[in-house]
DNA sequence: CTTAACTGATTGCGATTTGCAACTGGTTGT
DNA sequence: ACAACCAGTTGCAAATCGCAATCAGTTAAG
């Protein structure tokens, strides 16, 4: 599909993989909303994608390894898509990309409460994240206990969709 | 021009602007290549960026306030662009994705070695690059001495550059 | 059993963006 | 005078994007 390759510098691989305007969005629904199912993806979006677009990069990503398919066992058409490990470790990006754009650009009030807490939460509040994710997304068992990072980001939600 | 916003999303108002396969290259040429003149850009980049797309994402950054561009003085056709401030904090952004495809994806060797130099010297380092950024592109005075991050990262160029 | 709603997509099509090559108008060095 | 260099611009074909409509299979309700 993309065997073209401009040059082996990391920045413009990652790019050639992720530097488009909607993976990303992607990858951060599935992160921070826990979006799993095409339609939640499609439906609750911020910015609304297409479906076929969505379906497009759903393609790219899963051929990239950066998130897996598998069926849903309650319903014979849905597939649960997850983050691997490398779709996971996509968070430091993103949580780059959130400070900056919160720095420099009109963010709306609600949605700049994550970027703020990822902030001054920091690399290792990154790392907290991280591992709640290996446990949702890789099944893995978990550790700690007490409030989830991924809850206290989803604060915000409840302002957001009060629909 | 692009006055459209999907969201108020700090991720995505940070992919509307430098959220493509191009503009993110030339911030890096800026950067760790110091290429400050539009044929250094165009010509002297890996991937081969056309004059076109170039000249349009340079007007593109220069209207999100990433980059500055001046007259130079020894010749009365070129232009000098700098980063910002602004562009210059896209640095953890940059060493970010350097990191994941450094680790994910098929980098060269020669390529490969700024990444790893990045990962390697950490938020202080980059902090430090960012200090000589601000000397080189915005004209601060520089306090420290020794040899500079961008001296270190570019050592890698003389591998590259045997033509 | 019928039917409506829901599922993950796919298709058609016009509009936009990309990428290549050639070219423009001006400046500099020899 | 002339060739090389400078920052772009233009034309055009190909690819991609984005919207709306559609599709075929699945589930739940009546």
């Amino acid at each position: 599909m993309a065997d073209d390759q401009r040059s082996g510098c990391p920045i413009n691989l990652t790019l050639e993989v992720v530097g488009d305007k909607w993976s990303l969005l992607i990858i951060r629904d599935m992160m921070f909303g826990n979006r799993r199912h095409f339609r939640e993806l499609l439906t609750k979006s911020e910015e609304g994608i297409s479906s076929n677009i969505l379906a497009d990069r759903l393609k790219t990503l899963l051929d990239a390894g950066i998130i897996t398919r598998e069926d849903d066992p309650s319903h014979k058409q849905k597939g649960i898509y997850s983050l691997t490990e490398q779709g996971i470790e996509l968070l430091p990006v993103l949580a780059q990309m959130a400070a900056w754009g919160y720095q420099y650009l009109p963010v709306s009030e609600e949605l700049g409460i994550r970027a703020r807490l990822l902030r001054e939460g920091g690399p290792k509040m990154w790392a907290e994240f991280m591992d709640e994710l290996r446990e949702t997304h890789l099944g893995q068992v978990r550790r700690r206990k007490g409030p989830t990072v991924g809850e206290r980001l989803q604060a915000y939600e409840s302002v957001v969709n009060r629909t």
